[in-house]
DNA sequence: AGCTAATGTTTTCCCTGTAAACATTGGGAG
DNA sequence: CTCCCAATGTTTACAGGGAAAACATTAGCT
């Protein structure tokens, strides 16, 4: 950590000679992400991915407890990459309401786009999650972003304001996590019905909110 | 199947004699729920269900495909279970509102009862539910409990109906599946706030659902 | 009695995770 | 500049697990 790492990335497996790799955990994370998405965690094999990153198939134990270590630190990653998502996505200007809205759309479709991350993060893989503070630490970010635009509707009196905060907030939370979970696993194009499915995910989370808005 | 087998049960991998062990499946079934619980489909192995089951380590493959088979079984049978409970929730002259309030806590009890069950039937694991024609069948039937009372809501008048029933329906499972979720992961425990974690996942529930109500 | 499909068994192969003991390197202290 | 150490990779080895193939046993129908 904190050292100048500019020897030579993308030397891949050829025979540039060095014995060190110089960027090993950042080209496993890589690789491993994107086998992630197309082979589920199960199927990723920490030595075909050293295999992969032209490297002997115990190196990735210099930089990972084990393979439950990669997992997690796989989740820590998407976690803050959700919440720069759902944090960009709140323009200036926007009612509280809108930005509600728009955030967890964001939050939708970044699910959508990398749906066995999501799962990884939320998955029986990790099984204890608090086991992991870079992990923690990352999903308790991804959970602010929420609680601060809560916060502000509560002042402002848009949201109705007879609830705690921080149950308003699990509200959110568990609304826009399960439509994620349910848009994964393809359960909106099960539905018997000629809604197309993004009309029904946005209709469903517009649905949803609607019951934190005080009532006039 | 539609044979009778009372083929001396619990017959336990003692020297019974008999070559065929005349429930094989069943057992398999039983001690993978058993192990699921406390090691995560991850660690459950068909080999080790095969010893305890007193029988060949590949015997098993005469019931299953392969391991996800197993798991796939595995969740149907979860699904079947959540039907029956979620039904056998909504007692005789319960209003319709309390009817869907009642069912949920009990979806959501049956997840925190059986977390890695419940992890299974939507998680990683099982790749493409819809490959599996008999958990597919008892998805669709789970969900049918919802959009049976969401419909008798809309009839009633109770429930806004300038949305389609499916929308409907489809927000209340996944209110219901947010929560269940985010509860088996402790996120309800992590908020920091004095109130106790069960009365925060009903107020969750409570608010989530007020949504859906007619407004007067 | 005898055939056939269902069910179990043996054997085998290759892959994975992971622990030890060893090798190589770069960078800082003297 | 030299020497040593900590970080990083390598080799080797072991204990499993999933799954295929060929073989054995049984139950039940004809």
């Amino acid at each position: 950590m904190s050292v100048s790492n500019e020897q030579e990335l993308s030397a891949e497996a050829s025979g540039s000679g060095t014995y060190h790799h110089g960027n090993l955990r950042e080209t496993l994370l890589e690789l491993a992400r994107k086998h992630l998405e197309d082979s589920g965690p199960d199927k990723l094999s920490l030595r075909a991915l050293a295999r992969e990153a032209g490297v002997s198939q115990t190196a990735p134990y210099r930089h990972f407890a084990d393979k439950q270590g990669l997992l997690a630190a796989l989740a820590a990653q998407g976690y803050l990459e959700l919440t720069r998502l759902t944090l960009a996505a709140q323009k200036a200007g926007m009612e509280t309401a809108e930005r509600l809205f728009t955030a967890g759309l964001a939050y939708i479709r970044f699910a959508s786009d990398h749906p066995a991350l999501y799962k990884l993060m939320f998955g029986p893989v990790i099984g204890q999650p608090m086991q992991f503070p870079e992990l923690k630490r990352a999903g308790e970010l991804s959970f602010q972003v929420i609680l601060d635009i809560v916060r502000d509707g509560v002042r402002e009196g848009t949201f109705d304001s007879n609830s705690p905060e921080e149950l308003i907030a699990m509200t959110c939370w568990s609304t826009v996590h399960g439509i994620s979970s349910l848009s994964i696993d393809g359960m909106f194009g099960c539905v018997d019905t000629n809604i197309p499915d993004t009309t029904l995910i946005e209709g469903t989370l517009r649905l949803s909110l609607q019951g934190l808005l005080a009532r006039t």
